[in-house]
DNA sequence: ATGCATGAGAT
DNA sequence: TCTCATGCATA
């Protein structure tokens, strides 16, 4: 039916959880909620660090290497999707009984005295007081005012379907242009079209009358070559910016094709099929704890790329899987890289 | 709107 | 094992 979208007034949860991580059930209903009237924008970074932060990470930077000895083991199978279903063995980490931990560092040498034994001296180094982290910049905006990619990725590959059965997104597909112009110009590459286009591309949406998940999912009736659906988290981010540069310029000619096609239809009074495929198996997904949280952060501050035993390291002290650090340390260099606020502006 | 996750391709 | 593009689940 033409049951449009619900934006219902967020409802706010002033529940706090004081659990290292909690792992949350779905209820039944994907809900799209309309969120925070006034940003909290991700730019509070420089109030974050404190003597808490500070405690935090040093005690995490005194994870030792000793506490290899008692127990190396930690399975981090991930749980996964399903519920019922065969649990594919989708293995995607490699689990291996810790290596090199047992007899690691290469300079293993005695520190001073200090209470820490230091998971890295380094990591101490920055630690102290001294250097502080006060000018340094938080995890979200990248204090990295310069990276370039200087490569030009497939851009989107489908993904996984463990049990869907739903016309998924853009494939292997690389008929867009997505370089950066270099000399020649390939299109519109500058950031600065890029935000018009979709703040503009936003409000005409919503003129439309469509949700990001509505555009998400119409995408695959404009039976572009490669380009199926996407999710309403990709227009979502499109639409604020928080996706690479390289991600906006390939989705900005598709997005561009269906608005015309979506205003044109309008015109014809003409309704486009959506289409749903619900009752599938909830994941679930799991809940870093703020204390935690901020302890990753503080080691993301001197140390953005930890090593294979690094990770396991903080993963133990944390007592989280360490398949969930590493793959925190992921998502957090990929936030530094995104479009907004990134160097690029 | 965002946090945690998967997976293909690059290193 | 990382990066990148994306997605599901959730606040």
């Amino acid at each position: 039916m033409m049951s449009m979208n619900s934006k219902q007034p967020f409802g706010m949860h002033p529940i706090l959880h004081e659990p290292k991580y909690t792992t949350l059930h779905s209820s039944t209903e994907a809900i799209r909620r309309a969120c925070l009237p006034t940003p909290p924008l991700q730019g509070n970074i420089f109030t974050g660090f404190d003597e808490t932060l500070l405690s935090r990470a040093e005690a995490l930077a005194a994870v030792d290497i000793v506490s290899q000895k008692s127990h190396p083991f930690k399975p981090d199978v991930t749980y996964h999707t399903m519920t019922s279903v065969s649990c594919t063995p989708t293995s995607s980490s490699v689990h291996l009984p810790h290596p090199s931990v047992l007899t690691s560092h290469p300079h293993h040498h005695h520190h001073h005295h200090q209470t820490a034994q230091g998971l890295d001296g380094e990591l101490l180094d920055h630690l102290n007081p001294g250097l502080s982290l006060s000018g340094m910049a938080g995890p979200e905006v990248g204090s990295t005012p310069s990276h370039a990619h200087a490569h030009m990725p497939g851009m989107n590959h489908m993904s996984h379907h463990p049990h869907h059965h739903q016309p998924m997104n853009i494939s292997h597909s690389h008929a867009l242009s997505a370089h950066m112009g270099l000399g020649a110009n390939d299109g519109e590459a500058d950031p600065r079209e890029l935000e018009s286009f979709a703040e503009r591309f936003k409000q005409r949406r919503i003129k439309l009358g469509v949700t990001q998940a509505d555009v998400g999912s119409a995408l695959a009736n404009l039976k572009i070559p490669g380009v199926g659906c996407l999710s309403q988290s990709t227009i979502c981010r499109f639409e604020s910016l928080t996706l690479s540069h390289n991600n906006m310029i390939a989705l900005k000619p598709i997005l561009e094709a269906w608005l015309d096609e979506a205003e044109r239809a309008q015109r014809e009074k003409m309704t486009k099929p959506e289409l749903f495929s619900g009752g599938d198996r909830k994941r679930k997904r799991t809940s870093i704890a703020a204390p935690e949280k901020r302890s990753l952060e503080a080691y993301f501050a001197v140390q953005p790329r930890p090593s294979s035993e690094k990770i396991a390291a903080i993963a133990e002290k944390l007592d989280l899987k360490k398949n969930v650090v590493r793959v925190w340390f992921c998502n957090q260099r990929q936030k530094q890289k995104r479009m907004k606020f990134s160097a690029t502006h």
